[in-house]
DNA sequence: CGATAAGCGAGACGGTACGTCGAGTCTTGTA
DNA sequence: TACAAGACTCGACGTACCGTCTCGCTTATCG
């Protein structure tokens, strides 16, 4: 996400010059983090960032080309975590599971306040909308997955598209989330779960 | 959805000076539809619409409370009767109809361009936010009366809810619409509406 | 200086929108003079006239092209009429008070600091270097007057020019001004006076 | 200048490691000159010497307090030697040429835009302002010589000041250097003299 | 009719955040 | 210990929009 994480090619030239203040890096995560969680929407600016981390401004836009890409990062190095993909049960028990939990740990600070600005923010910033763009793609990889073992195992139902399934799931989530007009709670998820193996 | 210029109180002074002048009104909702269309996302600016317009920025604050009530004033009054709720035939004929309209509508310009403007411009204005639930609020009532209207005739499967219905519905076009990741098409509209009625 | 002073040509379309504020422009002035007098010749920064002024930071740059031209406009209105040209005395007399009064008035703040600040972002802004050249183009014009009125009262030596003679004053003024090694005091101005009429 | 070498005190560790390199102190006075001569008033930044030397900034601060410094140190290196005191003639002729060559020799780049850039820096950095006030008060002093040495050989009109006449001669300099209103020729050298020899 | 009350185009106003630049300092590995 | 490289904190820069506030003018309605 941030600098050059794979690299490999040891280039002649390894590295001149002061490295890079993982200190620094991670105050400035954790300030994204909170100031997005605790304002639960409001405007998170560069400069309220830099300053709750005790950085400069020039460090946060010499490694994160945006306020959004800072706070992807944030959000995949801490709160990216907590959906663990559940195994060892029947396709519907583990779809369930994953869709409560989903819904539930969306919607905890400091990620649901994340998410808010993230998806705010991505609407200005091309190349977040790009970050943000392939941080759901694999996130979908993962649902897909589960779907396709659950497939292998034949608890699919004939003619039944995971691509679509997936896009149901994660499109009802987001719809919810952001407008805020349906609970996503875990009968929500069973439910969802329920319609979607129907058949 | 602008101030409602009846006054329909019969007050002492119904109204007294120079009424609102109806081609400013268009002139802004044009100015705004072409703009958000052209930029296709671009930043749409207050300024630049009144510019467009040929008109104050104080006459559209006067009548408008943000760029983002502009922006959906102007969806629903050019761009939003072209979604009409197909009649006459079997729910899945008329549910797939319906979709796959949807999906055309929302991808044409100027449609797909306000669009997009007005769910960026939500992030930031609250009372966007408020008016586009509003907004998508009648969109899932009129979805909603037309599974009524088949559950009513019997071709609804048993279990189902409509609420959940319309939200994967939704959910899945603005999911796609927004992320691009995958196509909305008829085929999609036809495939979805098999996933759903399935059972 | 600022808006447009001259004009005259009515052009059909007088004026439109609200007017400059001239209590704005007036704050300024005072402001940007009482920072660059009180710092005597620290960081007068763009930010800090704007805020002690009680005006937004465009304001400043809706009228003034730099900080530099709030200065020297702040200097002209200001600063500017306390060198008045002596009349009614010998050439000698007249030139002596001349330069001792241009030398003390120069001397006290916020002049001086004024000076100093001018002289500094001079070298940053081609701008105000030009503004700065008219500047002093004028004040050479007005010493320049005083010699010509002694040289038609036969008071100036032969083979005297006056072009020169005005560059050694003002010359020898902000050579001592700036490097401060030798005194600017009426004692000076005479001295000066006597070695430039001699002969 | 730069930071004494020598450490005559007989300390028990009279130097450790690496010793500086004078290769690289050549490089930066070359880079200086060049920018502050190629520019001819342009931003001269310390990155970019820096880096135009193939120079790390440190460098570049361990040995000079300033940029001033360092362009002052290039100055007088490279530039300061071209103004030769005139000897074996009268005080007329001495000074009139000493005048007229000081005229040329600023007026030459990269001479001129080094001093621009000394002038423009002074501003800003009173360490430099210091250095700046020893090294115009070296040159004040080798023109007094000249007239001092005119004085004893009875050249020297009665009643004349020195001092008086050594800043009238710079002060028109500068002020025409920095202005740029009149010129600087051997021609305004001669009337000069002739002006201040007068009586 | 005049008085009063808007609406209008224009644009100046106080603010807030932006992203960039340069300064001087600090930290690497190498020589 | 000097050096090239380059990351660091800091502070000012000039710009972009925001939403509000005058201006002078143009319509309308009312007494």
């Amino acid at each position: 996400m941030s600098a050059d994480t794979g690299a490999g090619a040891p280039e002649s030239r390894p590295h001149t010059g002061r490295r890079r203040n993982e200190a620094a890096r991670q105050a400035i995560l954790d300030a994204a983090l909170r100031l997005a969680g605790a304002a639960g929407g409001e405007a998170v600016t560069i400069d309220a960032i830099a300053k709750a981390a005790g950085v400069g401004k020039q460090t946060v836009y010499r490694w994160w080309p945006s306020k959004g890409a800072v706070l992807l990062e944030a959000l995949v190095d801490r709160a990216g975590q907590d959906v663990t993909v559940p195994e060892g049960g029947s396709l519907r028990e583990e779809l369930s599971s994953f869709i409560a939990t989903t819904f539930e740990a969306a919607q905890q600070e400091p990620a649901a306040g994340v998410l808010r600005t993230l998806l705010r923010e991505s609407g200005r910033d091309p190349h977040l909308a790009e970050l943000l763009r392939s941080y759901t793609a694999t996130r979908r990889g993962v649902l897909r997955e589960l779907l396709e073992r659950g497939r292998e195992r034949g608890e699919l139902p004939a003619g039944v598209e995971p691509e679509l399934m997936v896009d149901q799931i994660y499109g009802l989530f987001w719809y919810r989330f952001v407008l805020g007009h349906g609970p996503l709670d875990s009968g929500t998820a069973q439910r969802l779960t329920d319609a979607l193996l129907r058949g």
